[in-house]
DNA sequence: GAGTTTGAAACT
DNA sequence: CAGTTTCAAACTC
């Protein structure tokens, strides 16, 4: 790679590579094809987070060389080539994406249609699913971490990193953000990647103007916050149709990105959307829910936009080096972003929708159907499309419902947490749905409604975990039945306060109830009846009257067993007693139980199969985006209610990992699930005890810093929750120890 | 669809 | 921290 483009770029700039720049972009270049692709993903997210590993050329070459490097030929074929051999497309492409404004979805669309040109798109889509799926768990990491944390996926976070270098090379999409950002400083920056991209281009000068345009189209767009947000997305789009779905999750980091970067759009957006503090938090939230991709909006929202604040530089990712008083810009940007580009909250959602996606594999029929219907419910073209296609049923129903709360314009703002939320509550109702009432739902005809959350509260104002949508950090749709709700983006301010005040008390209060360290796949040989000891409720159940065998038990409800940490009394979940002993009892009880076994061996089974799909025929499980499949995966572990379906996915993407992770949860659970049962009361994580071993941070942080500690015990929390979930990422909850660090930072 | 049951969440 | 109340989902009829 490297070689041939030299020399062709060596040719054209002879002259130019003796200053240190072409040196430097020389190096760059070779790096563009894989980075391009990561750019688009994890741009955002991790790109802000962690410069410094960007420059790790080790990491990147790791990555892009294997992985990469099929997306960069890819993508290449689709995009650059199609660029460079054809001007006039690269001119259309980046009209297009200043006109995708509008059409998200049309252009998404169409600029699949034209990937497809590349057949290549799709099936870098497959791949990318698994690098995606990567990078969900990385970014997560990135984001809170920074890049440095992500012990586990280095190579993803310095990808990132390294994409924002790259940049240049990957797409115009990197300019934008950059130059959105920068309008000043990092002009050079993009220039430098434009060279850089060209090279690859083979159409050096040429691309380089081009970007140029594009970049000073984004500043002088910028006075139109859409139309630079939209630029930022439509690039984003375009390396994601070229890469294929999978740059669906790119897409939505990016965006983010790009919003902050359009601090021109501030004006425009401060008409939009006057976000007060919360808009911040908003911003950093969405962000992190980007990065998260749905693993955890929740605390993703809250904490990472508390981590942002924090750590500017990690917030600026996305600006690559954007500095703190970006990162206001960002917030504020953000804000506008979110209501301007339906399109971004589509595509934080987009991120979580994956999650969701995947977790809710069982579904993914219905998601089809959803995503069909859902784009048609979503007024917002963009935000739909991309919801849409990424989204899982469940994740695309409740972010499609919230595309039509947001097409308000009061609600513009809010629809962006609804989509980060939504993409959260999804993931985690998906999750969950895997449980018990999503079973339910699904089994039931309404499979689909179902997948949205449909609380129906009275007197809480759905500003209370009595809510079933609150909780899930889902704002309430039409089809909820509640009365006087505040859970709406109109009353997106009071929502906030309120979670954070449930979040001071509580902080582990939005985060999963159940923890699912992988595998959902509790191998049947072992106890069909066990759930996988791996997963457990956060708290444990108190049930008296319910025996456990009723989705009044939270437990059995997240289809987990029930551990030490529970309270229950004469407890016979299906999935596991509490006391470990095998759900024997009298043959009414084992009848009950075998039923409830059954039933949970079905849905497993049901998930078994569905994540075999995702993971053996991604596309096929979710034909439309078969990325989606894998992303979720990422976020899965960021849903708390994280099914069977997480775990498969998690096995799928880092099938390794997890397993380790099982086997660790497994023996302990099956043998002696007390161990788990316990940490999970001293510590807020089932997961985490296994899966962190950092168990102790996570609690650790939650409590010990009560004030901060809401954010940050939260984020890590939900981190360490989600992830654990996730355990199937050990090295990525090793990595998670770090988020402590985060709230150190602060 | 109404009413009851249940247990989490919230409150004291 | 324990006890009580409130609440909405889950369940039953």
């Amino acid at each position: 790679m490297d070689t041939p483009e030299r020399n062709q770029i060596g040719t054209s700039i002879s002259k130019f590579e003796d200053s240190p720049v072409f040196s430097y972009i020389n190096s760059l270049s070779p790096i563009k094809p894989v980075k391009s692709v990561h750019i688009t993903q994890t741009f955002n997210s991790l790109s802000f987070p962690s410069p410094p590993s960007v420059f790790t050329s080790p990491h990147v070459n790791g990555h892009k060389g294997t992985r990469f490097a099929r997306r960069q030929n890819l993508l290449d074929a689709s995009k650059t080539k199609v660029l460079s051999e054809d001007g006039h497309k690269i001119s259309s492409s980046k009209e297009v994406l200043a006109d995708s404004t509008h059409p998200y979805n049309n252009n998404i669309g169409e600029q699949q249609g034209a990937t497809d040109q590349g057949n290549s798109a799709k099936d870098t889509s497959s791949e990318p699913s698994n690098e995606q799926t990567q990078f969900a768990i990385e970014l997560p990491q990135t984001l809170k971490y920074d890049c440095g944390s992500p012990g586990y996926d280095p190579a993803p976070c310095s990808d990132e990193t390294n994409s924002l270098v790259e940049l240049p090379g990957t797409s115009e999409v990197v300019y934008v953000h950059e130059t959105s950002k920068n309008d000043s400083t990092e002009d050079e920056v993009s220039l430098e990647r434009m060279c850089l991209t060209e090279p690859k281009m083979d159409g050096t000068e040429c691309e380089w103007k081009s970007l140029d345009p594009t970049i000073r189209f984004c500043n002088a767009t910028s006075q139109l916050p859409k139309s630079s947000i939209n630029i930022g997305r439509t690039v984003h789009i375009v390396d994601a149709v070229a890469s294929g779905p999978d740059h669906d999750v790119e897409e939505v980091l990016p965006q983010p990105g790009i919003a902050t970067e359009t601090d021109q759009t501030q004006e425009n957006l401060a008409n939009v959307a006057v976000v007060p503090s919360n808009t911040n938090e908003r911003m950093d939230n969405e962000l992190v829910s980007m990065t998260y991709r749905g693993l955890r909006r929740r605390c993703l929202d809250f904490e990472m936009a508390a981590a942002r604040r924090r750590n500017p530089a990690d917030g600026s990712n996305t600006g690559s080096g954007t500095s703190q008083s970006e990162e206001s810009h960002v917030a504020k940007q953000l804000l506008p972003t979110k209501r301007s580009g339906d399109s971004q909250r589509c595509i934080l959602p987009g991120i979580g929708l994956h999650l969701n996606a995947l977790a809710t594999l069982k579904d993914y029929k219905s998601v089809e159907n959803e995503n069909l219907s859902s784009g048609r419910e979503l007024s917002l073209p963009s935000s739909a499309s991309l919801g849409q296609e990424h989204l899982p049923l469940s994740s695309i129903s409740a972010y499609s419902e919230r595309g039509l709360d947001t097409p308000d314009p009061d609600n513009g703002v809010q629809p962006a947490e609804d989509c980060s939320q939504v993409s959260a509550y999804a993931v985690n109702e998906d999750f969950n749905q895997n449980s018990p009432k999503k079973k339910r739902r699904k089994l039931e005809p309404d499979a689909e409604s179902e997948s949205c959350k449909r609380c129906n509260c009275k007197k809480s104002k759905c500003l209370k975990l009595y809510c079933e949508c609150f909780a899930a950090g889902v704002y309430c749709i039409e089809p909820c039945s509640c009365q006087d709700c505040f859970n709406k983006p109109i009353h997106e301010d009071t929502v906030l306060a309120t979670r954070k005040q449930i979040e001071s008390r509580n902080p582990l209060a939005f985060a999963p109830k159940v923890i699912r360290s992988s595998d959902s796949v509790p191998e049947v040989g072992e106890d069909p009846n066990k759930t996988p000891a791996s997963a457990r409720h956060k708290r444990g159940c108190n049930c008296k009257k319910s025996s456990c065998l009723k989705k009044y038990c939270e437990c059995y409800q997240g289809g987990v067993g029930c551990s030490i940490g529970c309270r229950c009394e004469g407890c016979k979940n299906a999935y596991g007693r509490k006391d470990g002993s095998a759900p024997v009892g009298t043959e009414a009880e084992r009848e009950e139980e075998t039923e409830a076994s059954e039933k949970g061996l079905m849905e497993k089974a049901s998930r078994k199969a569905v994540s075999q799909n995702n993971e053996d025929h991604p596309d096929s499980a979710l034909p439309t985006t078969p990325l989606r499949l894998t992303r979720p995966l990422i976020p899965l572990p960021f849903s708390s209610k994280g099914k069977p379906p997480r775990s498969s996915f998690i096995t799928t993407i880092s099938a390794s990992a997890l397993y380790t992770a099982q086997k660790l949860e497994k023996p302990s659970i099956l043998r002696s699930r007390p161990r788990f049962e316990k940490p999970f009361q001293s510590v807020p994580d089932d997961e985490m005890p296994e899966l962190l071993r950092d168990d102790g941070s996570p609690i650790t942080c939650i409590k010990t810093s009560s004030p901060n500690s809401k954010r940050i015990s939260s984020p890590n929390c939900e981190f360490g929750s989600s992830p654990t979930r996730r355990s199937g990422r050990k090295l990525i909850l090793q990595s998670i120890p770090s988020f402590p660090s985060l709230t150190p930072h602060h």
